[in-house]
DNA sequence: CACAATAATTACACAGTGTAAATATCATGG
DNA sequence: CCATGATATTTACACTGTGTAATTATTGTG
């Protein structure tokens, strides 16, 4: 009498037990098993299942009650995995473990204008660093990721315009059979924030999670779905004033040339990288003019309308904010919600609509990256690409 | 050596076979097989199971070559659905079957403005009537579907502001027990045209379908999700101007307010349920004067300025559009593409994105809503909605 | 009317998981 | 220190769903 209807193969059922210890940073069996959805029975065949492969731990460690349990089962720290980010101004490369330490970081800087022969290039290099360093530790990368800004599966990049098969080639080429997810930075670090079990998120159920940097970009959340199958939502270059600033994308009015970083920070009088670099409250501590503190507030305005109308478009009631906004003081924030009430549908209502911010954690590269990373490892069941026995052509259903 | 990887329920099996029964109209065993990725001897088995069940039939019908099937598989008639249809100007009823007949309709007028409790009055006389003939006839309905414009699981519905609780609960009361799904009326139309066997189609492959009626509403057609997980775009309140036209929801220059159904009757000075209900190149026959051309040029183009603005949010490749801008000459519809030019990224260019106009099909309600009752008893396997042994609490997955 | 070609059915094996019985572990109290 | 109660963990067995392969059916052709 499970709250299950549909049978797994042992490839789903390993990446549900995995995901949910990924999730929840180690667990009891009995939590793991509600979790899962799976008996007592089945937990113990899959478990040790995934110790005899070293991808799980149990350590000794008795529940504090009459008859809990003896073990607490981690993830293991012996599996490594690689993240790689692509950020507006660096490639950073880092190596982990499933539980989230990180024992190996290489950053190096890339212009937001990257050419895709320059990015082969410096991957490389960055590459043959890495490979030497895995290589004297007798370490095989067991999954890679890389978030990009803008990616998506279709061959569409507002930021990097490059040709995606041939990016595709190029790293299956250079990476030589580690197994590479791509996805896009919102992504990762929605992802990060969300499910990572180091960070604190201030929301639970579907939400978009929006992130204003150099780009803006959100992505919906939705909490019963894969990450993986998450879509982003591109909203930079949302046209929310006819004929208004130029974009470098050729439009006008563009919302990106209004509130991206490099936007802002040309009236702050900062340098973009200064920006985000520094830690919550940072704006409020500089003690801007009012001219300046006017300006943002009206970039927040724009940033609240466009956000109105892609929540007409797809309805959520919860936004979480990451990037400069977070970082403004509390009663500037609020023109943000001026902004949604010109566009969202029958105004803003702090009923229908929560708002929260989350401190932009920018510095920390390629950590949303590594734990992406892990989820891909985690959700392929920690099986090689084509282990299952019965699949040989159904990847693409 | 099948392509699939994951092992399916009952329910699941049956579904899949039976969907594909609905978008095909009818095949032989062997396309069955290969568009269920099951090998014959499961056909074999699920056949004779709903056979039994009376939900497929197979009339003896020899394939034209050595040693080919002997028989096509259809759905059976003689189950009965229910489709129920909230147009802005009418509520429908109808009766079917799965292939696709009508037996029964009934169409009431009923105000855009329609108050809850009008509703449920209207509903209420509907259904008693709906009663009563299946009653005499010893019917019963199996599953039942209702579309309503602007219906999302959220509780946000820019159409109806309705309470959605108290509407699935009054119609859970007096539907007695018969299955009901709600939909958006958009995924209805969008999953009848795209896939009832009975409608051409001019494209394949993911895409927006986008209806321009009293709404300008969308939905993104993804080929291999289930339809009732598709989720809907609700277009029509994207502010595109700001400061513009007045739009009923009370906010100005909502994309609505240039381009509903409402707004271009004005224009033309035909009444607004004239337009739809005339066949393809009916607005070319009517022999616009040029300052009406030219304004319906403008309010194309700002629907194309709209859909660049959800396009770059949302990525997709092509857009197949339905509403009256299908039934404008082509060369006037080019103003979409000006529009488009203006906002989607990279300008619109026809390699990346392909539009496509399909005749609205005005006038055939609750047809969408009935088709969308097939595709729901169908995707429930044709079992009672509890009837899965294993399936007790879990219906939230 | 036998044959070739493919369809349709059925016996059997195997994967994955639940049930329930058996066994292990621990805090507590004598 | 040991029996006890409480819960955890393992294991034997049964059941579902499906593929494999052998068997039987159907049909046009020569």
């Amino acid at each position: 009498m499970s709250g299950r209807f549909a049978p797994r193969s042992r490839r789903e059922t390993r990446a549900v037990v995995l995901e949910s210890l990924l999730r929840s940073g180690g667990a009891f069996r009995p939590l793991i098993a509600r979790d899962a959805q799976l008996t007592e029975a089945s937990i113990s065949r899959i478990l040790t299942e995934l110790r005899g492969e070293d991808i799980i731990e149990e350590i000794r460690r008795p529940a504090p009650y009459v008859g809990g349990p003896t073990a607490l089962v981690t993830l293991s720290k012996n599996i490594a995995i690689a993240g790689i980010e692509l950020s507006n101004d660096r490639l950073s490369f880092g190596i982990g473990d499933l539980a989230g330490t990180i024992d190996y970081v290489e950053r190096m800087p890339a212009s937001p204008q990257l050419k895709q022969s320059e990015f082969e290039r410096l991957f490389g290099n960055c590459l043959a660093t890495m490979t030497q360093w895995t290589g004297k530790r007798g370490i095989s990368i067991r999954q890679a990721a890389l978030s990009i800004p803008g990616y998506s599966s279709a061959n569409t990049n507002p930021i990097f315009t490059w040709d995606m098969k041939r990016l595709r080639a190029f790293l299956a080429e250079v990476l030589e059979g580690v197994p590479l997810s791509i996805t896009n930075s919102v992504i990762a670090q929605a992802a990060f924030h969300r499910y990572s079990s180091t960070a604190a998120y201030p929301i639970e159920g579907d939400h978009l999670f929006l992130f204003v940097g150099h780009g803006v970009a959100g992505v919906v959340v939705n909490e019963t779905a894969p990450i993986d199958t998450f879509s982003p939502f591109e909203l930079g270059h949302m046209v929310i004033e006819r004929n208004g600033h130029a974009c470098r994308c050729g439009h006008k009015g563009c919302l990106e040339a209004y509130t991206s970083l490099k936007a802002v920070s040309k009236i702050i009088g900062i340098a973009e990288s200064e920006v985000l670099h520094q830690g919550d409250g940072f704006i409020e501590a500089l003690d801007l003019g009012d001219d300046i503190r006017t300006s943002l507030r009206e970039r927040l305005f724009l940033l609240g309308l466009g956000l109105g109308n892609a929540l007409n478009l797809h309805p959520v009631s919860s936004v979480v904010i990451s990037g400069w906004p977070s970082l403004m003081p509390v009663g500037d924030r609020d023109a943000i919600l001026e902004g949604l009430d010109e566009s969202l549908l029958g105004g803003f209502d702090q009923d229908r609509l929560k708002l929260s911010f989350i401190a932009p954690s920018i510095g920390n590269d390629p950590q949303a990256a590594l734990y992406y990373a892990a989820y891909c490892f985690v959700r392929g069941g920690g099986l090689e690409a084509k282990a299952e026995p019965q699949a040989a052509l159904g990847e693409n259903a």
